[in-house]
DNA sequence: GGTATATTTGCGCAATTATGCAAATATAGA
DNA sequence: TCTATATTTGCATAATTGCGCAAATATACC
């Protein structure tokens, strides 16, 4: 692994290590239909502005997909995306070698 | 899964979505015998302080075991564990229905 | 154009966090 | 006890972050 690869995981266990943005995430998770923010923002403490830029953290790490549609702009998880890469970083510390006792 | 779990699981990705802090896990996973503080300290920017706030982090996330060796403290990762709820954090993820398009 | 709904953005604020330095503590060995 | 090494802790500081509110923007519908 490189710096870069690492700056990367990190990077995505960040932006996933947020409480709120972890909900959203998972709220997302449970959904069959990609939601709008209104829709997520119904669930948390935090007002639109805060849900916004939470979904926009997510977006730009490549959590989470948007499109517009209409007036809304509906969120979806990007599954493979985030299992791919969470995925790698178990990989990564499967290969640690088993301790000397 | 319920909210505790939901704060555990992003209490562990907080923790290790630092980049010096998985840097340090990632450290610990190429050794094939415990290190002490200052032998990862050698490797990052970070003083002895700090490597020495980062591990108690970890360590408090229980990502990292601690054992006193004389002047030395061995710090070790806790493999088993982390692969544990990260798999469980895939688990969830994985449970995500495929969206209808 | 005017209105309503959805979302983003600017701003300020409070809280958290990462860091370095210096001092304190813990332990080993002479 | 004195010294050297390893680690932690107190303190100050700078940077980041999450938040709400209000204003701005985008879009749909009348």
């Amino acid at each position: 692994m490189d710096t870069y690869e690492a700056q990367e995981l990190a990077d995505l266990l960040k932006a996933l290590g947020e409480f709120n943005r972890f909900s959203l995430v998972y709220e997302l998770c449970q959904c069959k239909a990609p939601k709008n923010a209104m829709c997520l923002c119904e669930c948390y403490s935090v007002d639109a502005s805060g849900v916004s830029r939470h979904l926009k953290v997510l977006a730009q790490e490549g959590i989470v997909s948007s499109e517009r549609k209409g007036r809304e702009i509906q969120y979806s998880l990007n599954k493979a995306e985030v299992l791919g890469r969470l995925r790698r970083l178990i990989e990564i510390i499967e290969a640690a070698p088993s301790l000397e006792t």
